[in-house]
DNA sequence: AATGATGGTTCAAATAATGAGCCAAAAAAA
DNA sequence: TTTTTTTGGCTCATTATTTGAACCATCATT
């Protein structure tokens, strides 16, 4: 790998649960050399990615990601148009509500918003979502560049629970029918007693950049509560890319087949 | 230059300004080989620091630093913490009000409101502050680790302007006013016409994380305005500070000197 | 058709990264 | 207290990665 990727790869060790870690746990994890994650580390902390702690001595994510985040944001304000949709969303569904943005070839986590009640889903901020066994990686394979949609299709479809669906012709079943509901439906696809619904927010060129995804426990969902979810993550979907593009919906959807 | 902070230097050349930049712009400004340059693109893009624009093919920041900022901000919410201060301000001073955090030895300008106006102070948005000639500086400086101060102090005192301080005894002196009043206090010492007002933001351990500052241009700040300006500036940061520790401010202040 | 951009690629030479082993200091254990 | 263990940090000969001149393909302009 390159030298870059290593050290990049130093900073995906941090989530919300290990926010600060020690040069030694910080070795073994990416299982670098001490020396070597040393001396990463110190490229990163010279340039804010990192900093460290001055007393604990831990290592924790710097300033300079929070800057770079906040220039791309300005440009591509993706979370920003997002948020109060997801807001409305989390009161009126009272589930989980969490928005991906495409990742080269992968689902990012970027936003999630958790309800108030001791049964719920939980997603976790920059999880990774497989493409083929998500609401959200469903929704975005409708909308996804078609060289993307066949390259997922093409490869090997991995259960993660016994009803992940892993026949293509079923996805892409499942993908269609998304594409004209509006919204994509996925049954314990990824973990067992999830029910999830999720749609496509589109880019300019009409394709999806990310998706907006409602989760719920199988014991509260049934297919009218779903449908509902479903209309509703469709439409704060379709306003966002409105929101984003400035045009409207059905235009920018249209521009995906050209 | 290590790998590394090539790779990153690359990042730093996007900025609110210039969000999407082409391969041959980035290895003529960065003044790395086109091969290189590339090489390192793409080592970027992998971990998705920075994505390809599939049709217009320049590049631009990615998704990835937007979920590492997430990540940071969900353990240290400075930005989040701050953000209603710093409208506030912007409305009640209808100045130029910008948010520093600390990165090793410097400031880096994390937030900026601009108030609606023609002639008003422009910050930019990751501009890094010199210590010695700008109120939030001064501000830092006057929480400062001791021996971040005294290294600060130590180093030539580069004249931005006429009135920039270059004497470090009185700079010494400034930053003990800033100290005693709440706030810092600078009159052209960074730019011409401008004067600025600032004070810092503490962390648990009583020293500087960050610094709020109001920036207005000369004409309309008389020795009135910019006390209250550093009045309202300094009741902001103390309250931030509250907000972030979850203690009295007093209380935190008077750690820095155990 | 020629020109001058652009993005992207190759491979021997040059350079930077690596990691075993060392040190000092701080915790933890005796 | 003293001893042991663990931690962060550092050095330098070996090794692997990075580098960049030269190259190609494509596109827009002349």
């Amino acid at each position: 790998m390159s030298t870059v990727g290593k050290a990049i790869s130093l900073l995906e060790l941090f989530s919300i649960d290990t926010p600060e870690l020690g040069l030694t746990d910080i070795a073994r994890r990416s299982g670098y050399d001490k020396a070597t994650t040393r001396r990463l580390l110190v490229s990163l902390a010279d340039h804010g990615f990192i900093e460290q702690d001055p007393v604990a001595r831990l290592y924790r994510l710097g300033p300079g990601l929070t800057r770079l985040a906040r220039i791309r944001e300005a440009r591509f304000p993706f979370l920003q148009t997002s948020l109060p949709y997801i807001r409305e969303l989390a009161v009126s569904t009272a589930e989980t509500v969490h928005l991906s943005e495409a990742s080269n070839g992968s689902l990012l986590t970027v936003y999630v918003e958790h309800p108030a009640r001791a049964n719920r889903v939980n997603v976790n901020l920059g999880e990774l979502l497989p493409l083929h066994s998500t609401a959200s990686g469903i929704a975005f394979l409708a909308h996804a560049r078609e060289l993307v949609r066949r390259s997922a299709l093409a490869q090997p479809l991995a259960a993660f629970t016994a009803h992940t669906v892993t026949d293509p012709a079923l996805l892409q079943a499942q993908v269609e029918a998304a594409s004209g509901r509006g919204y994509s439906v996925s049954d314990q696809g990824y973990e067992d007693g999830v029910a999830s619904v999720a749609a496509a927010i589109l880019g300019a060129d009409g394709h999806a950049i990310g998706t907006l995804a409602v989760a719920a426990p199988l014991v509260r969902t049934d297919s009218a509560t779903s449908a509902e979810r479903g209309e509703a993550v469709a439409a704060a979907a379709r306003e966002i890319t409105e929101k984003l593009t400035g045009e409207r919906y059905e235009t920018v959807r249209h521009r995906s087949s050209t």
